[in-house]
DNA sequence: GATCTGTCTATTGTCGATAAAAGACAAAAC
DNA sequence: GTTTTGTCTTTTATCGACAATAGACAGATC
């Protein structure tokens, strides 16, 4: 193996449910952009959903023959990069398993436990690396630096800085910038989770991540964009692992939400300040409850 | 080649820089922990110091027997690391020759014009693409989206934000605490420079990168030290190549740092901001010019 | 009893090789 | 004349191998 072809499956899983609705297939360069894929990889494509007798294929006449079959579909194990492996697997072991700080972190066992070469680990990690949970000691191993107290206040520090900058340069966009209609675009669904909170409150997170990179591209600025990704690692893997009191907290942050979204419209310096400092201290709060 | 041996011989070179001043080795371990080097690479340097007849080397008993010469040394070119190596040769790429943003980068054709294999090229764009100059098409090349005014302004935004509030912290630190004194070190320093300018004015880019950096520790956070790195880099390639008028910014950079180590002292949070604020402003523009 | 040395093992850093994926270009089809 | 396909080349992602380096442990030396 030298590289997986996960790329190809992932598109083909995608290709397949093109299918479920439409039966016609357009041309390669087509679909190649539908499926942000090169050619290469659709012919690979077209080759495979012919074998499996989906359809004939000659030329420009594409013919579907059936619908496709749960049974078509790639089992979803396979179409995860190595990375998104890597990444799933490693967070596991430092949230979950005893991941004491000060930890030593060895490339090989990685490698072996997860069943990959050392060479994607090392990349992984170097990656990791400016998330600053983990640190390099050059010609030795890793230290865990550990999803302690100190890095929950650090890391909200900084975001707390980055966001009032973010939601001061959001309040100034034109009217005409297509990131107000994203703001629309969020409140309603925030007003349709409420709703609807008992059963959908699950899907919070996801929102949040969106509302907050909103708000952080306001910035312009490359560094803080870049740095929300800290954030949203830190925040995502949380939500995975911490649901105690879930409904209610998901509850109260889309209120604060609303309130923090009202302030942008106002495009009131103090009450943007206002409201923007209200939500990050409670989402603070809420982080830093689920580490001690 | 599975693995350079800078290690061994940039220690090698500077345990003979030790042999100058002294004509006793100490025992393996200790003389590890001086030169930063595990034992093995120690024994290494000594056997290879009793191949070139410099040493009589049995167990504990260790007779230098002459004065290294010049030709003992490695030559330096040997003794730096692969990633230096990258590194300034990259760096050369894209601040000197024609680099267009936008153009793409290509690991293999780095690769081979360093004459190093591909892995290393790859895990240092890994490590460079944080400083936000290399952005990763996955599957695919990397861009280079160069040092370019916008870089510059993003760059120094985030610079202006970190500094005031690291300043800020610096002035809060207990009166025993190391920073002040390794603050008055620092300031002597600029007063010797000054006192020498016309021929010491090109230490300065060396002090800057010590003062800021102790200054932005004062945050306690790692992810503005960290940041610090982007800063660093940024600058340190920037005084090498931008050498219009070195000599007189520099002495009124050194003067506005002494103005700004006095507002430390002070501990007054106003002369704080306004000295900080007067040489990240000159700062910024010195970096603005050498782009336009 | 602490430190040092001899010896051995484990781990990192780097390389070249190879399959997957991207992409270039000309001929063919509309 | 634009878009599509056939074919070919280039580049990336990943692997296993191996020298350099770190590090562990027991016996030797102070």
């Amino acid at each position: 193996m030298a590289k997986q072809n996960t790329v190809f499956k992932d598109a083909f899983n995608r290709c397949l449910k093109l299918l479920e609705q439409t039966a016609n297939l357009p041309s390669e360069p087509e679909l190649g952009t539908t499926l942000g894929v090169s050619r290469t990889t659709v012919r690979a494509i077209l080759t495979r959903l012919e074998e499996v007798g989906l359809l004939t294929w000659e030329k420009r006449r594409k013919v579907v023959l059936r619908k496709p079959l749960a049974a078509d579909y790639f089992p979803t194990e396979e179409t995860d990069s190595l990375s998104e492996i890597i990444e799933r697997s490693f967070m596991r072991r430092i949230l979950a398993g005893g991941a004491e700080p000060g930890m030593q972190i060895n490339e090989l066992e990685l490698a072996r436990e997860i069943g990959i070469g050392t060479t994607s680990v090392r990349e992984f990690l170097i990656r990791f690396s400016r998330f600053g949970l983990i640190e390099k000691r050059p010609n030795s191993h890793w230290v865990l630096k550990g999803f302690t107290r100190d890095f929950a206040l650090e890391l909200t520090e900084v975001r707390e800085m980055f966001e009032l900058r973010s939601a001061t340069a959001f309040a100034r966009l034109p009217e005409d910038h297509p990131a107000w209609r994203e703001l629309d675009a969020i409140e309603a669904i925030h007003h349709a989770i409420l709703a609807d909170i008992e059963n959908r409150y699950r899907d919070f997170s996801e929102l949040d991540e969106r509302f907050h990179l909103l708000v952080h591209r306001a910035s312009k600025n490359r560094f803080i964009v870049d740095f929300y990704d800290v954030i949203a690692i830190v925040f995502h893997y949380h939500y995975q692992w911490n649901k105690t009191n879930a409904r209610e907290r998901n509850a109260r942050a889309l209120e604060e939400h609303l309130a923090y979204i009202a302030a942008l419209r106002s495009r009131d310096p103090i009450e943007i300040e206002l409201a923007c400092r209200q939500h990050l201290k409670s989402a603070r709060e809420t982080l830093l409850q689920s580490i001690n």
